[in-house]
DNA sequence: GATAAAGGATACCACAATAGTATCATTTAT
DNA sequence: ATAAATGATACTATTGTGGTATCCTTTATC
């Protein structure tokens, strides 16, 4: 089980290289240089974080991308919610109603209560407190 | 992303409902009666249940299963073991160390910090907690 | 002892999600 | 005009999850 999917933590490390170039323009051959991913995979990546308004996109030569907003205001929790879409622990459970009322509540209630949990702490950290 | 699998959720039903027999053995043919789980998926799950000791099993006619400890000392956290094997949280980051050491670091203890809750948390529900 | 009803072991298959590729079109600095 | 960049989109590969199928062993009961 991955909390953490390959789509997010390449997006998590490219941001935090282009937050560090303090909005000089980056553009992928330099990210694809230094982070040693797959280009095209990172292309599909940088452009998702544009459509989402993560990251600004300049077109042509000396193009590339930047951030769309401050470093300290770009969380985990928006990235989960790009390429882990509206993801939610206890998905089989609720879906179909197999199991009895009473054990589907019990569990319900201690799994929202883990869930809760997570996306609070994953809204907390921002790509700022990770270049700090 | 899923907290918790098929495996685990079958299990888990399956348990409930051979907990609330308080120690009668019973056999497969009454559970995929009662819980609809396919037969042949079930049987695999009862079997890896025995392996690890949470069921006894007894062959030949009239055998079956039963609780092989007490309900409140079987957890979901145990079950998580079984079917999502040494499961954590923060796979990707730590197996390839791409990643800057200051940005790993960083976020290797927030992400710790939320693993080491959801364990405590799946470490404190057990099936008798769940048929109350 | 034969038989039928149970579990044990194991190899296999199907589908969906994740991970990654390839290609062509469009924009823009020089 | 050209080359260097992104935009859009369709395709492929690998892996994990969910599920089947088959044959073997054990045991209660007649």
């Amino acid at each position: 089980m991955k909390l953490i999917t390959r789509d997010t933590d390449y997006a998590l490390r490219a941001l935090c290289f282009i937050a560090k170039k303090n909005g000089k323009i980056v553009a992928v051959p330099e990210l694809v240089r230094e982070l040693k991913i797959p280009r095209p995979f990172l292309r599909k990546i940088l452009q998702s974080l544009h459509k989402h308004g993560v990251l600004s996109a300049y077109k042509g030569a000396g193009g590339g991308f930047k951030l769309a907003k401050p470093a300290k205001r770009i969380f985990l929790f928006d990235l989960l919610a790009i390429y882990q879409q509206d993801w939610h622990l206890n998905e089989c459970l609720f879906k179909k109603m197999l199991c009895p009322n009473v054990r589907k509540c019990a569990l319900k209630k201690k799994i929202d209560k883990i869930e809760r949990f997570v996306k609070k702490e994953l809204s907390l950290i921002s790509i700022a407190s990770l270049i700090g």
